[in-house]
DNA sequence: ACTATAATAT
DNA sequence: TATATTATAG
């Protein structure tokens, strides 16, 4: 037990009464680490060692990084957050690390096993928690950068967190890329039949639900995200090739000869239903998806539209892991129409930019609470450029139920192009 | 730097 | 139990 006093000169005589740690109030956050060292001292050896300022030091143990950092923060500069979960600690960007039970996985083979656990004072390592804030300088950074040179290492310089490190932020992107990938695929998708969805989806007969992968019920966020919003992006310069991070090979993802069955019925003039809140914008009409989805209430569906007059790219894309039930950052992002520049004739669909990324997570919440509709008009809904192996661009019309395909082309579609080039580019 | 996957969390 | 997130190995 410790003994919490104000009168300092109780010490001796606590320490000598069997408390294991004295330390004189007020408590401070500079103390947790002498708490934390005494429990687990104790825990290890089973027996208390006596701490006093002389010998503490002396004690190795290794004090997770978040208790560090909560009593060097102590000293300083931050104090807003945000609540984590019950077992986290917070810590300087608001970010929660969990203290965590000893987890090394080892190259396989030989299991030395424990003996390391018992023997080694193991530096154990707390798993990092993104939050928020985090998420948003990990925007930031790859909006600063370019998404093509955000680099780990890049990103980790630019947010500039001092605990971070290279892999955290490696990996991190990594899931970034990932969902990247998904919203890539899931606006495709969106763009083309059903049958024609299911027979890329199934390779086979059509199957039932063939919504499913629009269900609202999914927690993911980032399917979730892909299911509400609008994309933009302006067509252009076939980029080809520039998708590869959006896909899992090196190469732009691609259609290979849609089987002709698939491709020249479900005609449809009439909004198409996906699951069940989400239509299918055609040709042209786009604003009523989001009237749909608005009455499901903001934890599913944002108000997915911003009216963005400028012209600029403004499209806020957030995207982060829980906290917020659905409604985290990744999800909570909206798309935004660009009304049609003069002189250009295509307007498509996809996810525009990820990396004009300010603050999604809060802007998107003041947006979702703002107002009513945003009133926008909807350009004309045109087409989605398609390139050839030759770099011919063809066009995939929203809908695409009379679309021909060239059974003898292979279709690229420039899904990077699509998610990350600029409007006002 | 990147990716696959183990380890862990929910 | 399944899925999601993060850490780690390669």
């Amino acid at each position: 037990m410790e003994v919490m006093s104000s009168d300092t000169n109780k010490e001796h005589e606590s320490l000598t009464c069997g408390a294991m740690c004295f330390i004189p109030k007020p408590i401070k956050v500079t103390d947790l680490p002498k708490i934390y060292q005494l429990a687990l001292n104790y825990k290890r050896n089973g027996k208390s060692v006596v701490w006093t300022e002389n010998n503490h030091k002396d004690t190795y143990v290794s004090v997770p990084q978040q208790i560090q950092l909560l009593s060097e923060q102590a000293n300083g500069l931050n104090t807003k957050k945000k609540t984590c979960s019950s077992r986290s600690m917070t810590s300087t960007n608001g970010s929660c690390v969990r203290a965590d039970s000893s987890r090394k996985r080892k190259s396989n083979g030989s299991s030395g096993d424990d003996v390391e656990s018992v023997s080694q004072p193991t530096k154990k390592k707390s798993k990092l928690t993104w939050t928020d804030e985090l998420q948003d300088l990990f925007l930031q950074a790859i909006k600063h950068l370019t998404l093509e040179k955000a680099v780990p290492k890049k990103i980790l310089e630019h947010m500039n967190v001092p605990y971070l490190t290279r892999e955290n932020v490696a990996s991190h992107l990594q899931k970034y890329r990932q969902f990247l990938r998904k919203v890539a695929e899931q606006g495709l998708l969106s763009l083309l039949s059903i049958q024609e969805k299911d027979s890329i989806l199934s390779h086979g007969p059509i199957r039932e639900p063939h919504y499913n992968y629009c269900t609202p019920s999914s927690t993911s966020w980032y399917e979730t995200s892909l299911n509400n919003r609008l994309f933009y992006c302006k067509p252009g310069q076939g980029l080809l090739g520039q998708s590869r991070l959006l896909s899992n090979t090196r190469e732009p993802v691609r259609f290979n000869q849609i089987p002709h069955k698939y491709m020249n019925h479900s005609s449809t003039n009439g909004p198409r239903s996906i699951g069940s809140n989400f239509t299918l914008p055609i040709k042209t009409n786009l604003n009523f998806s989001y009237q749909a989805s608005q009455n499901v209430g903001s934890t599913f569906f944002e108000p997915s539209l911003m009216a963005n007059k400028t012209g600029q790219s403004s499209q806020v894309l957030g995207f982060g892991q829980h906290g917020n039930n659905f409604n985290n950052n990744m999800m909570s992002s909206y798309g935004s129409l660009t009304p049609n520049q003069p002189g250009h004739s295509h307007f498509s669909y996809g996810v525009q930019s990820f990396l004009n990324n300010e603050n999604s997570a809060y802007k998107t919440r003041s947006h979702a609470h703002a107002t009513s509709q945003p009133t926008f008009e909807v350009p004309p809904l045109e087409n989605l450029n398609l390139y050839d192996d030759l770099g011919n661009t063809n066009e995939l019309p929203c809908d695409t139920s009379n679309f021909q395909f060239d059974h003898n082309k292979v279709y690229y579609i420039t899904l990077h192009y699509l998610l990350f080039s600029n409007v006002s580019t």
